[in-house]
DNA sequence: ATTATCTCGGACTAAATAGATCCGCAATGT
DNA sequence: ACATTGCGGATCTATTTAGTCCGAGATAAT
């Protein structure tokens, strides 16, 4: 069970974009050059966060990315899950349905409760990362935090 | 983040053990041919819950695993862990020291918030699983069960 | 309006990891 | 002694992850 690396990239970006003034962007370029990341793989990844609609991109000259909404409304959940895919880490196959030890459909009414404690488990990893937005992170950081990161992103203080 | 298809088998046959007879074994072969499964991928599975304390084996004819200790101090999150390794999802690898956007290791003495909430994250999933052992859950299976898995996996009443 | 340039966006390739199998060895009970 | 079982290592394949590359489209200066 493991996260992709580029989970702690687009959460870094994220909070980087949560300090600029708002409108501003940032391109995929200057982000990778920030964090020194391979700039290329940095700007698919960016790519999954605008499909799951946490960010929005802007083309051409002085274009790049931007929250797509105000970063109190924006969760940690939402930007892991944009990145990794919002599926449970365990799957059912149902196995307790096969074998010499196959279980009758007349029994498997009730979800499996193996299956139900997992996905018990994901909810309180899910509610916990929603607990958090960007707000919150950027609110953590020292107050010379953002006026810094704009200076050294962008170039716009 | 994806649990290996081998916890959902895992999950079954530690619950399967759980409904012996204190003592009594099952094999590898038995357990695969239970719930229909490819035997020495889930033989070698087994193996780890053994490295892990949670199984013990025997060999020799008669031979086979049965739970290293009572079913009540096995819990889910042990089962889990030894299949899939202890490790958090989430690897902090301090990118905010990288780069352009490099803080001073001054700044880095607290660890970074990202990394934090994670980290809770993935606590409140543990604390989740380790809630729940395996005596909880042979005690929401029908009071039938465990006879008719003893019948059925070991062929003993 | 055109052109030069800068941006995202998707197609494509390589490395790593999970899934699965097989064989020989050691141990145990009949 | 022999059959049975777990244990560890070597091997092979397939899927996922990591990373690169080039083209379509938008902007701004000319």
């Amino acid at each position: 069970m493991k996260l992709p690396v580029s989970t702690e990239w687009l959460l870094h970006c994220a909070a980087s974009l949560a300090q600029l003034k708002s409108g501003d962007t940032a391109s995929a370029a200057q982000l990778a050059q920030y964090f020194d990341l391979p700039a290329a793989y940095l700007a698919k990844q960016l790519q999954a966060l605008v499909k799951a609609g946490v960010l929005a991109a802007t083309t051409g000259p002085r274009g790049g990315f931007r929250l797509a909404r105000p970063a109190s409304e924006i969760t940690l959940l939402q930007l892991v899950e944009a990145v990794d895919g919002a599926s449970s880490p365990y799957e059912c196959r149902e196995i307790r349905q096969q074998g010499r030890g196959a279980l009758p459909a007349e029994e498997c009414r009730t979800p499996c409760i193996l299956a139900e404690k997992m996905a018990e488990a994901h909810r309180a990893w899910r509610r916990s990362l929603a607990a958090t937005s960007l707000a919150d992170i950027v609110a953590a950081l020292p107050p010379s935090a953002p006026s810094r990161t704009r200076l050294r992103l962008t170039g716009a203080p």
